[in-house]
DNA sequence: AACCAGGACGTGA
DNA sequence: TCACGTCATGGT
């Protein structure tokens, strides 16, 4: 039994990554995670995907980014970045994309600053509980259980929040993954970590293209995995 | 007018 | 572990 489970390890998951060369060769790359001042800095030039960071894998630079990302990882949970956009730049407005600005702000104003995303009741109350665990980090790189322990905070997210915001090499899953994978009738599996290990151990550790990875995964999905029937047209089928 | 968005949580099998 | 209902606004 034993054997017949190193047999099926072995078993040959190379187009991990003749994928990711496909999806890159056709998007190129996309300089995720996005930040504020680089968006409005860059839309007119690319336009593409919003502009972003693209082949710069030293951001973020300061406290300050790292922070951003890790809110804009919570508000667009289950909802589409232009809107996690929206309220990101309402909180600039406010000037409190610090954590010890935040949380001082009250609950009631939070929420109406970031209604726009949806969920602005929990996603409120999350953004307070993350400044906390921001804050008593005082720099250092969370580990991934403990990220998983603030609410608000599941398996995805914490994994976006080590790959964009600490570079860690975290590959992230997230539905769009297992639609296009599924599709393609070349991954079946659903279960996130076993999804996530599967990327890992096909892909070269690489904190670059594991950002570019799954930064590919949703623009591909967007174009071709947004309505059903999935994938009509998808140029990976070729 | 349904359906989905760069998910997570609580609950009950 | 796994499936399911819930959270909510905005766009197509």
């Amino acid at each position: 039994m034993k054997n017949f489970c190193n047999v099926l390890k072995k078993k040959n998951y190379a187009f991990i990554y003749d994928v990711y060369e496909r999806l890159y060769s056709l998007y190129g790359p996309q300089g995720w995670w996005p930040l504020l001042d680089l968006i409005t800095e860059n839309r007119d030039k690319t336009g593409v995907t919003g502009g972003y960071h693209p082949l710069d894998y030293d951001l973020p630079e300061t406290l300050e980014q790292q922070y951003e990302i890790i809110l804009g990882t919570i508000l667009t949970q289950n909802t589409t970045w232009t809107s996690a956009e929206k309220a990101l730049i309402k909180l600039k407005q406010m000037d409190i994309i610090q954590p010890q600005k935040l949380l001082t702000i009250e609950i009631k104003k939070l929420k109406e600053a970031i209604r726009c995303v949806g969920f602005h009741n929990q996603k409120s109350y999350y953004l307070k509980e993350i400044s906390r665990f921001f804050i008593a980090l005082d720099g250092k790189i969370p580990s991934r259980q403990d990220l998983l322990k603030v609410k608000g905070v599941g398996n995805e997210t914490a994994d976006s929040i080590l790959l964009y915001a600490y570079k860690q090499p975290e590959f992230v899953v997230d539905n769009y993954t297992r639609r296009i994978f599924h599709n393609l009738n070349l991954i079946n599996e659903i279960n996130y970590i076993k999804l996530k290990n599967l990327f890992e151990q096909n892909l070269p550790i690489d904190v670059p293209i594991y950002q570019e990875y799954h930064a590919l995964i949703v623009e591909h999905a967007k174009r071709y995995y947004q309505k059903k029937p999935y994938g009509v047209d998808d140029p990976l089928k070729e």
